[in-house]
RNA sequence: GCCUUUGUAGCUCAGUGGUAGAGCACUUCCUUGGUAAGGAAGAGGUCGGCAGUUCAAUCCUGCUCAAAGGCUCCA
């Protein structure tokens, strides 16, 4: 007899060699009918792998983030059996689960491949489902392994081989199907009712830009049909939240050919937006003890030399700017970094004087591929939030968690309750590439982790990921679809005091060397409000409205009272328009809506005679006549509550 | 930068080997109205650009530019 201590604690007992589906079974056949696979002493397998010794044990579901994954990649091979039996010939690379769905890499030779074909694959794979085709697990030599694929001619699955070891070899069938994996799998393909090919797109064989393009088909697939159906509703209402899309509807942003790719022209209501936020945040930053400074949007040469940056990103992303006179060269600024630290080198510091924080919406102009770009997320100019604070190490801690603190303010003001970050250390083993000396390094990661703890942020830890010059702290938020965003970001950064030869003089009376802490709690004005447009779907809180009202009055009849309006909200620092237009007042309410513009203002006969007016809400309707003060307290209320409507 | 797809009026999109259409927006006129689209008329396009095939190209072919999706990249 084996224990089975499953994840509530709950232990039992059961013969050895027992499986998990068959644990499930002696539990419910409710439960087994949704068993796909286990989870034995935090390792993943298939459900019908025996248990041998005591074991921790959590059977998978659909409802487990790790059951979905491994019932998408089982999807994967579904979709490969189905390609392989429509278009014969076809070679196939890897196929794994992603966050949505799944997608196989697969070289199609010299065969077409379109659109026209989704339907057909979908409905070969929901055929083959309903064929209930068990996944069927083998281990086999590497030399039997290689006979295989070198018969079925596939040099992808060859050459994956290649890395793998003689003994940990499996492969996995299904019908007439068979493919190199390591699992787990779902019991079998009954449980796959609904399937959509997504998209087709080119990828690189192994992610090399210097190999071969492979044809990568994207597919999602449920077990139901309904499932099915809401994430397409989701995708759909996705489309219609895309940035890119409001921003062109409400006039927000554009790009122009001839201004050239990714260099965003801000429309009027979309510098008003922009403004609020910038005022927004600058008023926080002033209260959190940061000095705005500004800088030229370029620099010399020898700026860039002594940061680093021209030696690792040189002739790539840098074009020189000459001046008449030849010996000059400068470079627009691609961060704002060495400016500041050359404003901290304007006179000597004392330990006494930090920390310094030099903040300054900056905007840099960075090289981006031309197939990087995307609306507003990647764009070649854009202004950061950017500032730097100059420390000691001492106060490092107490820095990076002030910064959190004001990070978390900005989020929670605009509608960001969900969040977490990744904390992105040095490489456990290989750590030639950093710079700067361990005892910093030590201390710094320390402080990040225990910044991060106190201040109760949700942190997932990745090694390797930090910047040579730092570790570093991101910051992702969720918007109203579910969806992750990376924003703000907190560098230390060891690299430009060093190279810039920072220092300050101790109470010892020594020089020493400050740390430099990076930090922009938007990322970039232009990202955050892409990723605000995409969250609020437009309609923004009453704070950053671009037009917080319209005057509508019912007849031309009632223009100058109109204006008498408009001019006194306009004194109370409200912004919008008068709608003059020779339209019934439906129309201009409707236009109004379209807009998303928050309140309406409708005066006609009634309203000029009795001085009120009659204010309608956006999604709300008529909120009745009242007095221009009452609708002004009414603004003013909502705006001092920095919330969100979704 | 690479792969796939797309490019027709300001916007959203039809359409054809014989030099173009709708709706919305715009202009003018009629209408003076009460909480999500009043009516009429008008104006507006080298069919992304450049070549080629053809008696004839917006349509077929090639190149090029841009956009979308993806890959690689992201100080």
């Amino acid at each position: 007899m084996i224990k089975i201590i499953f994840p509530d604690g709950q232990v039992k007992e059961y013969s050895k060699g027992i499986t998990p589906m068959d644990i499930a079974l002696s539990i419910s056949e409710g439960l087994a009918r949704n068993v796909l696979a286990a989870k034995l002493n935090d390792q993943v397998v298939d459900s019908s792998t025996p248990i041998v010794t005591d074991s921790n044990l959590q059977l998978l579901t659909w409802n487990d983030l790790e059951g979905k994954k491994i019932f998408w990649h089982s999807s994967a091979h579904l979709l490969a059996e189905a390609i392989e039996l429509l278009n014969p010939g076809t070679k196939f690379g890897i196929g794994p689960a992603i966050e949505n769905g799944f997608y196989y890499d697969i070289d199609l030779g010299d065969q077409e491949f379109g659109q026209e074909q989704f339907k057909a694959i979908e409905d070969k794979m929901l055929e083959l489902a309903r064929l209930k085709l068990a996944y069927v697990r083998k281990e086999i030599s590497k030399k039997d392994a290689v006979q295989y694929f070198t018969i079925k001619n596939d040099e992808y699955k060859l050459e994956l081989l290649e890395g793998l070891t003689d003994g940990d070899i499996t492969f996995y069938s299904q019908g007439n199907f068979t493919d190199l994996c390591k699992g787990p799998h779902i019991p079998s393909t009954s449980f796959i009712k609904a399937v959509k090919i997504l998209s087709v797109a080119g990828a690189y064989w192994r992610g090399d830009e210097k190999r071969k393009q492979m044809t990568r088909i994207y597919a999602i697939t449920f077990p139901k049909a309904k499932e099915l159906e809401e994430h397409l509703n989701l995708l759909e209402e996705a489309k219609k939240r895309d940035h890119r899309k409001l921003g062109k509807e409400l006039e927000l942003f554009a790009f122009s050919e001839k201004v050239g790719l990714g260099l965003p022209l801000w429309l009027p209501k979309g510098t008003i937006l922009r403004e609020r936020l910038e005022n927004f945040l600058r008023r926080a930053q002033v209260r959190a003890g940061y000095s705005p400074v500004i800088t030229p949007h370029i620099a010399s040469k020898e700026l860039y030399v002594t940061s680093g940056h021209y030696a690792k990103y040189g002739k790539d992303s840098f074009q020189p700017i000459h001046t008449p006179d030849e010996n000059e060269e400068f470079f627009l600024k691609p961060m704002n970094c060495p400016h500041h630290c050359e404003i901290y080198k304007t006179k000597p510091r004392s330990y006494k004087d930090l920390p310094l924080r030099l903040a300054e919406f900056g905007t840099v102009y960075r090289y981006e591929q031309s197939g990087e770009l995307h609306g507003l997320t990647r764009v070649r100019g854009f202004t950061q939030d950017d500032a730097h604070i100059f420390c000691r190490p001492d106060q490092v801690e107490d820095e990076f968690m002030k910064v959190i603190d004001l990070v978390l303010y900005v989020f929670k003001a605009l509608g960001f309750d969900q969040y977490s970050a990744q904390i992105s250390l040095r490489d456990k083993v290989n750590r030639e590439k950093y710079i700067g000396n361990d005892d910093d390094w030590n201390r710094a990661e320390e402080s990040i982790i225990k910044s991060a703890k106190e201040k109760g942020l949700p942190t997932t830890i990745a090694y390797g990921e930090a910047a040579f010059y730092g570790p570093k702290l991101d910051f992702m938020v969720k918007d109203a679809l579910g969806r992750n965003w990376q924003l703000g970001t907190i560098q230390v950064d060891y690299q430009l005091p060093q190279r810039f030869e920072l220092e300050y003089t101790g109470s010892d009376n020594q020089k020493h060397r400050p740390v430099m802490i990076h930090r922009a709690p938007f990322g970039s004005l232009e990202r955050f409000v892409a990723i605000l447009i995409e969250n609020t779907a437009g309609n923004f809180p009453l704070w950053l409205s671009p037009d917080q009202l319209a005057v509508l009055p019912i007849s031309e009849k009632y223009e100058d009272y109109a204006n008498e309006i408009y001019l006194r909200l306009q004194e109370k620092d409200l912004r919008g328009y008068v709608d003059h237009r020779d339209e019934k007042i439906g129309r201009k309410i409707r236009d109004a809506e379209v807009n998303k513009v928050p309140f309406m203002i409708i005066v006609g006969d009634k309203e000029q005679a009795e001085g009120m007016i009659s204010v309608r809400k956006k999604n709300q309707g008529d909120l009745g006549s009242m007095t221009i003060e009452a609708f002004m307290n009414l603004a003013q209320e909502e705006m001092s509550q920095l919330t969100y409507e979704n």
